[in-house]
DNA sequence: TTGGCAGTTGCGAACTTTTGCAACTGCGGT
DNA sequence: ACCGCAGTTGCAAAAGTTCGCAACTGCCAA
């Protein structure tokens, strides 16, 4: 039982096809604990299938993300990455825009917003691995 | 006084310098309702002053972005698109994956959010014109 | 008002990402 | 087990975005 068999349950019964290319990204993605970039994927894929071609990662990280299975980075003048969404550890990040501090934000402390955009707008939010900005409380101690 | 102004003195107090491309570009956005691609507000500029380039377009939205007197809206299989950040109008977006629909969010309903990241986190989070994507009740109501 | 310079621009070239298409294949139905 | 086909892939070419660099220019200090 790989660590990424829920994620491959949760394709099937979406009834989209499951192709080793599909597989085998998310294994390299499910067997990582970081942010992969799409070359990154790219090389650990080719290790165990040569032909498989950049644009298929490309169309595959997309599909995934789309699916829910796999979550999205971006930080500008940063190459896009992404990451396993894992049960239970759910999660976002909040990067300093003046130290490039990462910190992790726990899923639960979106529940609020959530809620709201229910009642107010009937939206049922997908809140998946989102990226904010803003400032840390070390660099806010330096320049108020 | 024309409608960027307040995007303009935010922009020399902060001490950066205020070229007519940033100019030019800053006025595209500001007049006009929209949200507007990068080969569109390159169209616009070149109308006034045709010899400027769309790596400058590309380089000054990047500028104006992290300034935080426009805003992005990137949703996939899109281009991204820029908008102005008018003060008393700022807002975000929730999109629905299965229709498209795009509905605006009033900033006061993320203000829980931010409180949150500040008392759990010390993180002063900027918050400028999320999209957030989900299902809007609509659609929610023929498939739930 | 002028001079100096750090930051910005236009241009071309490099690099990244998307797309069109013919061949291929997962998977549901028989 | 096999078939049929909608959906997927590899490849090559197009489109989109970034980058290096020499020339230029806002802006500040004198
Ligand atoms: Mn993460
Ligand atoms: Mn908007
Ligand atoms: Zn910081
Ligand atoms: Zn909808």
């Amino acid at each position: 039982m790989s660590c990424e068999s829920r994620a491959i349950d949760q394709l099937r019964e979406s009834g989209v096809r499951l192709t080793p290319q599909r597989a085998m990204v998310l294994e390299a993605i499910y067997h990582n604990d970081g942010h992969l970039s799409v070359d990154e994927v790219h090389e650990r894929v080719q290790q165990q299938s040569p032909y498989v071609d950049l644009s298929t990662i490309y169309r595959t990280v997309m599909f995934l993300k789309q699916q829910g299975v796999i979550g999205e980075l971006r930080l500008d003048g940063q190459p896009v990455r992404y990451e396993a969404v894992r049960y239970g550890k759910e999660h976002h990040h909040a990067v300093c825009s003046t130290c490039g501090a990462m910190i992790e934000i726990d899923s639960v402390d979106m529940q609020e917003l959530s809620d709201i955009l229910t009642q107010k707008y009937g939206f049922a939010v997908n809140l998946i691995h989102l990226t904010l900005t803003g400032q840390c409380a070390a660099c806010q101690a330096i320049s108020p």
